[in-house]
DNA sequence: CCCTGATTCGC
DNA sequence: GCGAATCAGG
């Protein structure tokens, strides 16, 4: 079954592309490989994203790369590591997307949505703020934990207030929840991010975890218990 | 090793 | 047109 660009996932490549993910994040989104990903991003005329490498218009690459060839080269531009702004003419685009930073940290401010890519997802009507208002309680940021659903922990109404956190794997790729030590307490939302009441949990967090025993249950859902919610 | 994106070329 | 294979830099 070939892979079948439909309108909409052309879009989406596009949106995602723009949006300055990698290639591979692209790939995991849309569930084809990274080089599917370049492969019709280029086919599309996309806004090619600076190379990591320097492609010297190898001609015949059978079993021996092609030596050198002769031609003029490229007149260099020479630009040291990573710049970001290369090909693009100065403003035009500018997402913001990748700052002189290398490209390891998977950071690009785009990283944050992804988590609502897919489908059951959208239908989520975001209330809360992304990042609630850092609490005098707990020390630093702590890697603001993205405060999904969780605000509302015990409610009355919501059933599983805490079983939304965990959409798609969040485990790996999008953001792990950053276990910095910088205080070691669990770093579980209470209360309404904005309302007074509002602080972190506090508690111990178990090793390696953001979160004390009890809200590392609540945060990390099993696979089993949300096979019936994908697409 | 991992990551990255670009190009080539068989299909 | 598609994308695996390959290349190549960080």
């Amino acid at each position: 079954m070939a892979m079948e660009w439909t309108e909409e996932t052309i879009t989406r490549l596009r949106e995602l592309w723009q949006q300055g993910l990698s290639t591979a994040e692209i790939g995991r989104q849309l569930e084809v490989t990274k080089n599917a990903v370049v492969g019709k991003a280029h086919r599309l005329g996309l806004q090619a994203r600076p190379s990591p490498i320097r492609r010297p218009a190898a001609s015949a690459r059978s079993t021996v790369k092609a030596p050198a060839t002769p031609a003029e080269s490229i007149p260099a531009p020479a630009q040291e590591m990573t710049a970001p702004s290369v090909s693009i003419p100065a403003a035009s685009v500018a997402p913001a997307g990748m700052p002189p930073a290398t490209t390891q940290p998977p950071q690009p401010v785009a990283e944050v949505r992804p988590v609502a890519a897919t489908p059951a997802e959208v239908a989520r009507p975001v209330v809360a703020a992304p990042v609630p208002p850092a609490p005098p309680v707990v020390a630093p940021p702590v890697a603001a934990p993205r405060a999904e659903a969780p605000v509302t922990p015990p409610a009355d109404e919501e059933a599983v207030p805490a079983a939304r956190p965990e959409v798609r794997v969040p485990l790996r790729a999008v953001a792990p929840p950053a276990p910095r030590r910088s205080g070691l307490t669990c770093c579980w939302p209470l209360g309404d991010p904005g309302t007074p009441g509002f602080h972190f949990c506090g508690a111990t967090p178990v090793p390696g975890k953001p979160y004390c025993v009890e809200h590392a249950q609540l945060a990390y859902v099993k696979l089993r218990d949300r096979r019936d919610n994908v697409a």
